[in-house]
DNA sequence: TTAGTGACACTTTTT
DNA sequence: GTGTCACTAA
């Protein structure tokens, strides 16, 4: 990337006010011209703090504040960079009142949804064979993407399926909100709602700011439109900045029709296209611009590369899965010690989180440092739910998905006859669970012994949330820790130390997040802004030092959170039917593939100087090795499938070769 | 009634 | 590797 804006960037940044649409594809300095385009707002004077801008990720948050911070120099106040997702808890935190909610709740994840779907399946009877907890979260998912609530939905319902589900869908609803929570989906559900029905708080927050620009417009789900429309309407200062080719989001109700619209809702926009491709070799843009080209519904779009020639991208074979990591691994270790190429500069790149185990082992085994990105990882741990689940009850006991999950953890005499029975009796009497632990009298048919281990509970989380509000979230997790004696109980259930000393690192890492949290926000209620930052991942996690080494470390990563990075070296690894495409996204329909080829598009697009497929011909299933067949993509890209939109250039340039012609000579060069 | 053990199924992508 | 279910011992 020059120096120098180019002549679409430069008018990108330099308009200032009114609708702009920016459509830029893969590599040309999207991100960038947001930058630059913020500061130079402020230089021509909007003060930084009326400047809104939104990301998709919390990373790609966090590089933007810092790149500005770059820009602008230290001093200088920061505009407001956040996800749609943190910024809507803010916007809730102060007005969710108005929408009957209390301003105390707390935000479950995936986790918490499959509970509590769970338990609303087993409520309405429901058999695992008709719809499982999934299921159910998949189908609610998709009506709440579409702004469907529980009534409508009801409504709509056709097949039998459907029926359940809408019922499901009011259940876990009230669920929720007796529980004081809200899912992922309900905070932008619960913004849009806030905003069409109290135009007083839409005015109040729509006035915070008078200038936004919007990342990555083409993952915008409907509701996230419409909080958008609601708070740029008044002063009409909107960028937003897009690429159709990237929408990969389109399974959590994103729509690129938005990006289209975007000309209809504003009509004076001015639009920029940016069409040079800074990033990418020349041979590596071809194969992108090959496959890309196998999709029907998409933008007239030619993305001109800037750079000449390059290394030739590379399809790999191997016998099996292990066999693909030990090679790649393998040909990493040769880039990086014998040529010096800086791990950072490396990127594997795959489709699913079961696929980084086996490059994680190999990579271990060769000492090359590498951070796996997203995945499961931290939240996943049992440690860290079971001490998350004891701060949330600490912050709000209605949360009952949290106090069910510690109520017997460490095991203190609670058990499931217990706790089935004050459910029961908090579902006849309409009260909370906390509130009959706080009031036993209540309860009937439960044994001495069982309500004096209730009552011991009570006064532990009581004596635990003394003066909460005065603590620091540290000495809230430490003490937490202490009182409930878990480094013991760890120890108890635990023979090996290698596993205890693991595990018991887990924690620490949480206190080490809760010490980061500390100092950055010293002021009220500090447990809940941590938790719904964690919820949120809108932690930085490690600390300096860490952060340090993780600058020079192999990336892993899904295709998914790759979306906006790059890459000098990129393998793009697991291309086999199944799993790029993916074979659920295979079942339905043709626009389905068409987003997969996206994905695949955007994997090829990250790579700067070198790419490499690479596939298994075996693949372990459920310990069960199967064959597989390459993926459709590598026909498309190499120029070897028919059925291109413009279809010409399949033929024309000095193609790659084809998987099966290439692996001998491949397979031996890695040796 | 609770605690501990073993079989079992589950893994698309994420805020 | 993990959560859930069914079974058994105390």
């Amino acid at each position: 990337m020059p120096d120098q804006l180019n002549s679409a960037q430069l008018e990108a940044v330099q308009t200032a006010a009114g609708p702009l649409l920016v459509l830029a594809g893969a590599g040309t300095g999207k991100t960038r011209v947001v930058t630059y385009r913020i500061a130079e707002l402020i230089r021509r004077g909007t003060p930084a703090g009326r400047i809104l801008g939104v990301t998709f990720t919390n990373k790609a948050a966090g590089e933007m504040r810092q790149r500005i911070r770059e820009i602008l120099g230290k001093q200088k106040e920061l505009p407001e960079i956040s996800t749609f997702h943190s910024h809507c808890v803010r916007i809730l935190r102060r007005h969710i009142q108005h929408l009957n909610y209390p301003s105390r709740f707390a935000i479950y994840d995936r986790r918490d949804q499959l509970s509590i779907a769970r338990n609303v399946l087993r409520e309405i009877r429901v058999a695992a064979n008709v719809l499982r907890p999934d299921d159910l979260l998949a189908i609610i998912g998709s009506w709440k993407s579409n702004s469907i609530r529980a009534a409508e939905a009801e409504r709509l319902a056709e097949t039998d399926r459907q029926h359940v589900a809408a019922v499901g869908y009011r259940r876990y609803q009230q669920a929720l909100r007796s529980m004081g929570a809200v899912d992922f989906d309900d905070l932008l559900l619960l913004t849009d709602d806030l905003f069409s029905q109290h135009s007083g708080s839409r005015r109040e927050e729509a006035s915070r700011f008078d200038q936004i620009l919007i990342d990555e417009y083409q993952d915008t789900s409907s509701s996230q439109y419409r909080i958008i429309k609601a708070l740029a309407v008044g002063h009409r200062n909107l960028c937003v900045v897009g690429d159709d080719d990237q929408s990969i989001y389109g399974w959590r109700g994103a729509e690129v029709e938005h990006i289209l619209r975007f000309k209809k809702d504003w009509p004076d926009a001015k639009v920029v296209r940016l069409q040079e491709n800074y990033r990418s070799s020349m041979e590596i843009l071809q194969v992108a611009n090959r496959l890309i080209e196998f999709n029907k519904k998409r933008f007239d779009k030619q993305l001109h590369s800037t750079r000449i020639g390059g290394e030739r991208p590379q399809v790999l074979q191997f016998r099996d899965e292990t066999k693909e990591a030990e090679a790649i691994v393998a040909d990493i270790y040769r880039w990086v010690e014998n040529r010096g190429i800086p791990p950072s500069d490396i990127a594997i790149l795959f489709r699913t989180n079961e696929q980084p185990r086996a490059f994680e082992s190999e990579l271990r085994r060769a000492h090359l440092p590498y951070t796996l990105v997203g995945g499961s990882s931290f939240f996943d741990r049992k440690e860290v739910r079971d001490l998350l689940a004891y701060l949330r009850v600490l912050s709000s006991p209605r949360d009952e998905v949290s106090l069910l999950r510690i109520i017997n953890l460490p095991p203190r005499g609670i058990g499931m006859k217990t706790v089935s029975r004050i459910l029961d009796v908090a579902v006849s009497n309409g009260v909370s669970v906390w509130e009959l632990i706080e009031r036993p009298g209540e309860l009937s048919e439960i044994s001495p012994v069982a309500l004096q281990s209730l009552d011991a509970f009570r006064s532990l989380i009581k004596s635990l949330r003394r003066n909460i509000e005065k603590r620091t979230v540290v000495e809230i997790v430490r003490n937490t820790v202490e009182r409930i004696g878990y480094r013991e109980e760890m120890e108890r259930i635990y023979s090996d130390p290698q596993e205890i000393q693991s595990r018991w690192a887990a924690v620490e890492e949480l206190t080490n997040a809760a010490a980061i949290f500390d100092e950055r926000f010293k002021t009220g209620t500090a447990l809940e802004g941590f938790l719904d930052d964690l919820t949120l991942d809108a932690q930085e996690r490690e600390s300096d030092k860490e952060k340090k080494l993780d600058q020079d470390a192999i990336t892993l990563m899904t295709l998914h959170a790759a979306k906006g990075l790059e890459f000098p070296h990129v393998y793009m690894v697991g291309m086999e039917e199944g799993i790029l495409p993916h074979h659920r996204s295979l079942k339905d329909n043709e626009e389905d593939v068409d987003e997969e080829r996206r994905l695949c598009y955007v994997g090829v697009t990250r790579a700067q100087d070198r790419l490499t497929f690479s596939m298994a011909q075996t693949r372990r299933k459920w310990g069960k090795p199967r064959p597989t067949q390459p993926s459709r993509f590598l026909y498309e890209l190499t120029g070897q499938a028919e059925g291109a939109h413009t279809p010409d250039k399949a033929t024309s340039t000095n193609q790659m070769a084809a998987p099966d012609t290439r692996r001998r000579a491949k397979r031996k060069s890695l040796r």
